[in-house]
DNA sequence: CCTCATGCAACTTATGGTATTACAAGAAGC
DNA sequence: GCTTCTTGTAATACCATAAGTTGCATGAGG
Protein backbone atom coordinates (compact mmCIF):
# COMPACT_ATOMS: atom_id res chain seq x y z
CA UNK A 1 0.00 0.00 0.00
CA UNK A 2 1.35 3.71 -0.94
CA UNK A 3 2.36 5.83 2.19
CA UNK A 4 0.95 9.18 2.80
CA UNK A 5 4.12 10.85 3.05
CA UNK A 6 2.81 14.87 3.12
CA UNK A 7 4.15 14.67 6.80
CA UNK A 8 7.50 13.89 6.37
CA UNK A 9 7.88 15.53 3.17
CA UNK A 10 6.49 18.93 5.19
CA UNK A 11 8.90 18.43 7.80
CA UNK A 12 11.29 18.65 5.46
CA UNK A 13 10.88 21.77 4.21
CA UNK A 14 9.81 23.74 7.17
CA UNK A 15 13.14 22.70 8.69
CA UNK A 16 15.05 24.04 5.80
CA UNK A 17 13.00 27.38 5.85
CA UNK A 18 14.19 27.77 9.13
CA UNK A 19 17.09 27.88 7.92
CA UNK A 20 16.58 30.70 6.28
CA UNK A 21 15.84 34.76 6.34
CA UNK A 22 14.40 35.47 3.28
CA UNK A 23 10.96 33.86 1.41
CA UNK A 24 11.45 30.82 -0.10
CA UNK A 25 9.77 29.83 -3.16
CA UNK A 26 7.90 26.89 -3.83
CA UNK A 27 9.68 25.86 -6.64
CA UNK A 28 12.56 26.21 -4.67
CA UNK A 29 11.20 23.77 -1.89
CA UNK A 30 9.35 21.56 -4.55
CA UNK A 31 13.42 20.20 -5.07
CA UNK A 32 14.39 19.69 -1.64
CA UNK A 33 11.56 17.16 -1.71
CA UNK A 34 12.17 15.75 -5.30
CA UNK A 35 8.54 16.82 -6.48
CA UNK A 36 6.36 19.16 -8.24
CA UNK A 37 6.04 23.12 -7.02
CA UNK A 38 2.06 22.66 -7.12
CA UNK A 39 2.15 19.93 -4.43
CA UNK A 40 4.09 22.35 -2.97
CA UNK A 41 1.42 24.60 -2.97
CA UNK A 42 -1.31 22.67 -1.93
CA UNK A 43 0.62 21.04 0.83
CA UNK A 44 1.48 23.89 2.43
CA UNK A 45 -1.74 25.49 2.18
CA UNK A 46 -3.17 23.36 4.90
CA UNK A 47 -0.38 24.97 6.88
CA UNK A 48 -0.82 28.67 5.95
CA UNK A 49 -4.32 28.34 7.28
CA UNK A 50 -3.52 27.34 10.20
CA UNK A 51 -0.69 30.26 10.54
CA UNK A 52 2.28 28.30 10.69
CA UNK A 53 3.42 29.56 7.18
CA UNK A 54 3.04 32.84 5.17
CA UNK A 55 3.02 33.23 1.59
CA UNK A 56 3.59 36.12 -0.49
CA UNK A 57 3.19 36.59 -4.27
CA UNK A 58 5.22 38.99 -7.28
CA UNK A 59 8.90 39.11 -6.59
CA UNK A 60 10.94 38.36 -3.80
CA UNK A 61 7.84 36.15 -2.93
CA UNK A 62 7.56 32.63 -1.78
CA UNK A 63 7.24 30.82 1.69
CA UNK A 64 8.21 31.86 4.85
CA UNK A 65 7.77 31.07 8.79
CA UNK A 66 5.26 32.73 10.77
CA UNK A 67 5.13 30.34 13.55
CA UNK A 68 7.07 29.78 17.17
CA UNK A 69 9.07 26.62 16.39
CA UNK A 70 9.03 25.68 20.46
CA UNK A 71 5.07 26.22 20.13
CA UNK A 72 4.50 23.85 17.27
CA UNK A 73 4.86 20.15 17.56
CA UNK A 74 4.65 17.49 14.97
CA UNK A 75 0.80 16.02 15.64
CA UNK A 76 0.41 20.09 14.31
CA UNK A 77 1.78 19.45 11.47
CA UNK A 78 0.07 16.81 10.97
CA UNK A 79 -3.35 18.02 11.28
CA UNK A 80 -2.46 20.71 8.75
CA UNK A 81 -1.46 18.40 6.20
CA UNK A 82 -5.06 17.31 6.73
CA UNK A 83 -4.64 14.60 9.28
CA UNK A 84 -4.29 11.05 6.87
CA UNK A 85 -5.25 8.08 8.14
CA UNK A 86 -2.26 6.90 10.21
CA UNK A 87 -3.40 3.12 9.95
CA UNK A 88 -3.18 0.68 6.84
CA UNK A 89 -5.19 -2.00 7.97
CA UNK A 90 -9.06 -1.56 9.73
CA UNK A 91 -12.31 -3.36 10.30
CA UNK A 92 -13.61 -4.65 7.00
CA UNK A 93 -17.42 -2.71 8.50
CA UNK A 94 -18.05 -0.54 11.29
CA UNK A 95 -21.64 -1.17 13.10
CA UNK A 96 -21.92 -4.70 12.14
CA UNK A 97 -24.89 -6.86 12.42
CA UNK A 98 -23.01 -10.27 13.26
CA UNK A 99 -22.37 -10.52 16.53
CA UNK A 100 -19.55 -12.61 15.78
CA UNK A 101 -18.00 -9.93 14.18
CA UNK A 102 -18.79 -6.82 16.38
CA UNK A 103 -16.89 -9.20 19.20
CA UNK A 104 -13.54 -9.45 16.61
CA UNK A 105 -14.07 -5.78 15.76
CA UNK A 106 -14.12 -4.56 19.15
CA UNK A 107 -10.83 -6.37 20.23
CA UNK A 108 -9.07 -5.04 17.06
CA UNK A 109 -10.18 -1.28 16.93
CA UNK A 110 -9.21 -0.95 20.41
CA UNK A 111 -6.02 -2.27 19.37
CA UNK A 112 -6.18 -0.03 16.32
CA UNK A 113 -7.00 3.61 18.63
CA UNK A 114 -3.98 2.68 20.85
CA UNK A 115 -2.16 2.61 18.56
CA UNK A 116 -2.93 5.35 16.77
CA UNK A 117 -3.74 7.97 19.96
CA UNK A 118 0.31 6.36 20.84
CA UNK A 119 1.37 7.54 17.46
CA UNK A 120 -0.08 10.74 17.67
CA UNK A 121 1.24 11.43 20.95
CA UNK A 122 4.91 10.88 20.23
CA UNK A 123 3.79 13.39 17.69
CA UNK A 124 2.94 15.58 20.01
CA UNK A 125 5.79 15.40 22.16
CA UNK A 126 8.29 16.67 19.24
CA UNK A 127 8.70 20.92 18.46
CA UNK A 128 9.70 21.85 15.42
CA UNK A 129 12.30 23.20 17.47
CA UNK A 130 13.77 20.23 18.71
CA UNK A 131 13.92 19.28 15.34
CA UNK A 132 15.91 22.01 14.24
CA UNK A 133 17.87 21.26 16.75
CA UNK A 134 18.25 17.44 16.74
CA UNK A 135 19.60 18.80 12.29
CA UNK A 136 22.17 21.48 13.87
CA UNK A 137 23.76 18.78 16.06
CA UNK A 138 23.68 16.36 13.26
CA UNK A 139 25.12 19.44 11.06
CA UNK A 140 27.99 20.10 13.71
CA UNK A 141 28.75 16.60 14.04
CA UNK A 142 29.53 16.22 10.15
CA UNK A 143 31.69 19.14 10.26
CA UNK A 144 29.53 22.26 10.49
CA UNK A 145 27.93 22.95 7.47
CA UNK A 146 26.70 26.76 7.43
CA UNK A 147 23.20 28.04 6.81
CA UNK A 148 22.21 25.17 4.98
CA UNK A 149 24.75 26.43 1.97
CA UNK A 150 26.49 23.75 0.61
CA UNK A 151 24.12 20.32 1.86
CA UNK A 152 22.72 18.30 -0.84
CA UNK A 153 19.98 20.42 -2.14
CA UNK A 154 22.78 22.93 -3.33
CA UNK B 1 -6.24 5.48 1.99
CA UNK B 2 -8.23 2.25 1.68
CA UNK B 3 -7.38 -0.16 4.29
CA UNK B 4 -6.34 -3.69 4.22
CA UNK B 5 -9.36 -5.60 6.24
CA UNK B 6 -7.95 -8.72 5.56
CA UNK B 7 -7.26 -9.58 9.44
CA UNK B 8 -10.40 -8.36 10.27
CA UNK B 9 -12.39 -10.56 7.39
CA UNK B 10 -10.49 -13.67 8.28
CA UNK B 11 -10.91 -13.71 11.90
CA UNK B 12 -14.76 -13.11 11.69
CA UNK B 13 -14.61 -16.12 9.45
CA UNK B 14 -12.50 -18.70 11.73
CA UNK B 15 -14.92 -17.81 14.78
CA UNK B 16 -17.88 -18.34 12.57
CA UNK B 17 -15.71 -21.96 11.86
CA UNK B 18 -15.11 -22.51 15.15
CA UNK B 19 -18.81 -22.93 16.08
CA UNK B 20 -19.20 -25.44 13.09
CA UNK B 21 -17.96 -29.25 13.21
CA UNK B 22 -18.63 -29.65 9.67
CA UNK B 23 -15.87 -28.26 6.80
CA UNK B 24 -17.36 -25.34 5.54
CA UNK B 25 -17.43 -24.04 2.32
CA UNK B 26 -15.85 -20.73 0.64
CA UNK B 27 -19.33 -20.16 -1.03
CA UNK B 28 -20.43 -20.21 2.69
CA UNK B 29 -17.69 -18.09 4.10
CA UNK B 30 -17.62 -15.66 1.56
CA UNK B 31 -21.21 -14.88 2.47
CA UNK B 32 -20.19 -14.21 5.58
CA UNK B 33 -17.84 -11.43 4.92
CA UNK B 34 -19.64 -10.16 2.03
CA UNK B 35 -17.13 -11.20 -0.63
CA UNK B 36 -16.28 -13.71 -3.26
CA UNK B 37 -15.28 -17.28 -2.61
CA UNK B 38 -12.10 -16.69 -4.42
CA UNK B 39 -11.31 -14.18 -2.35
CA UNK B 40 -11.85 -15.96 0.33
CA UNK B 41 -9.84 -19.13 -0.64
CA UNK B 42 -6.71 -16.76 -1.45
CA UNK B 43 -6.79 -15.47 1.90
CA UNK B 44 -7.18 -18.84 3.45
CA UNK B 45 -4.41 -20.08 1.46
CA UNK B 46 -1.92 -18.37 3.59
CA UNK B 47 -3.74 -19.74 6.84
CA UNK B 48 -3.67 -22.95 5.43
CA UNK B 49 0.32 -23.49 4.52
CA UNK B 50 0.80 -22.04 8.44
CA UNK B 51 -1.33 -25.69 9.48
CA UNK B 52 -4.42 -23.21 10.83
CA UNK B 53 -6.64 -24.42 8.85
CA UNK B 54 -7.29 -27.38 6.50
CA UNK B 55 -9.08 -27.55 3.15
CA UNK B 56 -10.94 -30.21 1.57
CA UNK B 57 -12.31 -30.89 -2.33
CA UNK B 58 -15.38 -32.19 -3.32
CA UNK B 59 -17.96 -33.43 -2.33
CA UNK B 60 -18.84 -32.82 1.69
CA UNK B 61 -15.39 -30.68 1.41
CA UNK B 62 -14.52 -26.88 2.66
CA UNK B 63 -12.43 -25.49 5.22
CA UNK B 64 -11.89 -27.07 8.90
CA UNK B 65 -9.96 -25.73 12.00
CA UNK B 66 -6.78 -27.59 12.38
CA UNK B 67 -5.26 -25.37 15.37
CA UNK B 68 -5.44 -25.01 19.11
CA UNK B 69 -7.17 -21.64 19.44
CA UNK B 70 -6.01 -20.99 22.77
CA UNK B 71 -2.43 -20.95 21.35
CA UNK B 72 -2.58 -18.75 18.02
CA UNK B 73 -3.03 -15.52 18.35
CA UNK B 74 -4.43 -12.59 16.16
CA UNK B 75 -0.69 -11.56 15.24
CA UNK B 76 -0.10 -15.13 14.19
CA UNK B 77 -3.67 -14.74 12.19
CA UNK B 78 -2.02 -11.13 10.86
CA UNK B 79 1.20 -13.07 9.94
CA UNK B 80 -0.84 -15.41 7.98
CA UNK B 81 -2.69 -13.11 5.53
CA UNK B 82 0.49 -11.94 4.57
CA UNK B 83 1.84 -9.23 7.48
CA UNK B 84 0.40 -6.49 5.32
CA UNK B 85 2.00 -2.97 6.49
CA UNK B 86 0.48 -1.51 9.41
CA UNK B 87 0.99 2.15 8.83
CA UNK B 88 -0.16 4.45 6.32
CA UNK B 89 2.17 7.28 6.58
CA UNK B 90 5.86 6.84 6.55
CA UNK B 91 9.24 8.48 5.53
CA UNK B 92 9.35 10.19 1.96
CA UNK B 93 12.54 8.36 1.45
CA UNK B 94 14.83 5.96 3.62
CA UNK B 95 18.64 6.63 3.47
CA UNK B 96 18.29 10.46 2.30
CA UNK B 97 21.38 12.45 1.67
CA UNK B 98 19.93 15.87 3.30
CA UNK B 99 20.75 15.66 6.94
CA UNK B 100 18.03 17.70 7.60
CA UNK B 101 15.77 14.95 5.96
CA UNK B 102 18.00 12.15 8.04
CA UNK B 103 16.96 14.14 11.26
CA UNK B 104 13.00 14.39 10.48
CA UNK B 105 12.84 10.40 9.62
CA UNK B 106 14.98 9.53 12.62
CA UNK B 107 12.28 11.06 14.55
CA UNK B 108 9.78 9.72 12.79
CA UNK B 109 10.89 6.60 11.94
CA UNK B 110 11.27 6.40 15.39
CA UNK B 111 7.62 6.73 16.42
CA UNK B 112 6.40 4.63 13.49
CA UNK B 113 8.44 1.79 14.84
CA UNK B 114 6.91 1.97 18.61
CA UNK B 115 2.83 2.44 17.01
CA UNK B 116 3.60 -0.66 14.99
CA UNK B 117 5.41 -2.92 17.77
CA UNK B 118 2.49 -2.13 19.94
CA UNK B 119 0.27 -2.98 17.83
CA UNK B 120 1.27 -6.04 17.16
CA UNK B 121 1.72 -7.04 20.65
CA UNK B 122 -1.62 -6.19 21.13
CA UNK B 123 -2.44 -8.76 18.55
CA UNK B 124 -0.17 -10.89 20.39
CA UNK B 125 -2.07 -11.07 23.45
CA UNK B 126 -4.96 -12.31 21.89
CA UNK B 127 -5.54 -15.78 21.49
CA UNK B 128 -8.29 -16.80 19.01
CA UNK B 129 -9.66 -18.88 22.12
CA UNK B 130 -10.14 -15.45 23.72
CA UNK B 131 -12.15 -14.16 20.72
CA UNK B 132 -14.07 -16.99 20.38
CA UNK B 133 -15.36 -16.73 24.06
CA UNK B 134 -15.75 -12.60 24.10
CA UNK B 135 -18.19 -13.87 21.01
CA UNK B 136 -20.26 -16.43 23.43
CA UNK B 137 -20.52 -13.84 26.15
CA UNK B 138 -22.07 -11.44 23.52
CA UNK B 139 -24.21 -13.92 22.59
CA UNK B 140 -25.52 -15.07 25.90
CA UNK B 141 -25.79 -11.26 26.82
CA UNK B 142 -28.76 -10.80 23.60
CA UNK B 143 -30.66 -13.82 24.86
CA UNK B 144 -28.65 -17.26 23.57
CA UNK B 145 -28.39 -17.96 20.49
CA UNK B 146 -27.23 -21.85 20.16
CA UNK B 147 -24.31 -22.72 17.29
CA UNK B 148 -24.36 -19.40 15.62
CA UNK B 149 -27.72 -20.82 14.19
CA UNK B 150 -30.16 -17.68 13.96
CA UNK B 151 -27.98 -15.12 13.75
CA UNK B 152 -27.45 -12.53 10.85
CA UNK B 153 -25.61 -14.95 8.60
CA UNK B 154 -28.77 -17.17 8.35
C1' DC C 1 3.28 46.13 -18.82
C1' DC C 2 6.29 42.47 -18.23
C1' DT C 3 8.02 39.11 -15.08
C1' DC C 4 7.79 36.41 -11.03
C1' DA C 5 5.31 34.26 -7.83
C1' DT C 6 1.17 32.07 -5.54
C1' DG C 7 -3.95 30.09 -5.96
C1' DC C 8 -6.59 26.77 -7.62
C1' DA C 9 -9.32 23.74 -10.49
C1' DA C 10 -9.14 19.92 -13.59
C1' DC C 11 -6.93 16.18 -15.27
C1' DT C 12 -3.61 12.28 -15.54
C1' DT C 13 -0.71 8.74 -13.56
C1' DA C 14 0.72 5.12 -10.35
C1' DT C 15 -0.18 1.96 -6.82
C1' DG C 16 -2.31 -1.55 -4.30
C1' DG C 17 -6.47 -3.67 -2.10
C1' DT C 18 -10.42 -5.93 -3.73
C1' DA C 19 -13.48 -8.31 -6.97
C1' DT C 20 -14.38 -11.17 -10.99
C1' DT C 21 -13.75 -14.52 -14.59
C1' DA C 22 -12.07 -18.69 -16.39
C1' DC C 23 -10.29 -23.00 -16.20
C1' DA C 24 -7.75 -27.03 -14.13
C1' DA C 25 -7.95 -30.71 -10.83
C1' DG C 26 -9.44 -33.65 -7.17
C1' DA C 27 -13.12 -36.10 -4.36
C1' DA C 28 -17.73 -38.12 -3.64
C1' DG C 29 -22.04 -40.03 -5.43
C1' DC C 30 -24.77 -42.18 -8.94
C1' DG D 1 -17.26 -43.60 -16.16
C1' DC D 2 -19.66 -39.46 -15.70
C1' DT D 3 -21.65 -35.80 -13.25
C1' DT D 4 -21.45 -32.67 -9.47
C1' DC D 5 -19.32 -30.26 -5.85
C1' DT D 6 -15.45 -28.25 -4.26
C1' DT D 7 -10.78 -26.14 -3.96
C1' DG D 8 -6.41 -23.99 -6.56
C1' DT D 9 -4.74 -20.51 -9.22
C1' DA D 10 -3.75 -17.37 -12.88
C1' DA D 11 -5.26 -13.49 -15.33
C1' DT D 12 -7.91 -9.65 -15.45
C1' DA D 13 -10.80 -5.82 -14.18
C1' DC D 14 -12.33 -2.48 -10.72
C1' DC D 15 -11.68 1.23 -7.67
C1' DA D 16 -9.94 4.50 -4.20
C1' DT D 17 -6.42 7.71 -3.53
C1' DA D 18 -1.63 9.63 -3.14
C1' DA D 19 1.05 12.04 -6.22
C1' DG D 20 2.12 14.48 -10.44
C1' DT D 21 0.86 17.65 -14.28
C1' DT D 22 -1.27 21.32 -16.96
C1' DG D 23 -3.54 25.58 -17.56
C1' DC D 24 -5.02 29.86 -16.34
C1' DA D 25 -6.28 33.53 -13.03
C1' DT D 26 -4.44 36.86 -9.69
C1' DG D 27 -1.47 39.88 -7.33
C1' DA D 28 3.14 42.16 -6.37
C1' DG D 29 7.38 44.40 -8.01
C1' DG D 30 10.39 46.44 -11.22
Amino acid sequence: MRRDSRLSGVLHILLHMAERDEPVTSEELSKMIDTNPVVVRRTMAGLRELGYVHSEKGHGGGWTLSCDLTKVTMKDIYSAVGSPSLLAIGNRTDAPKCLVEQAVNAVLQNAFDEAEEMLLNRLGDVTLAMLSADCHARIEARGGVKKAKGNVHG
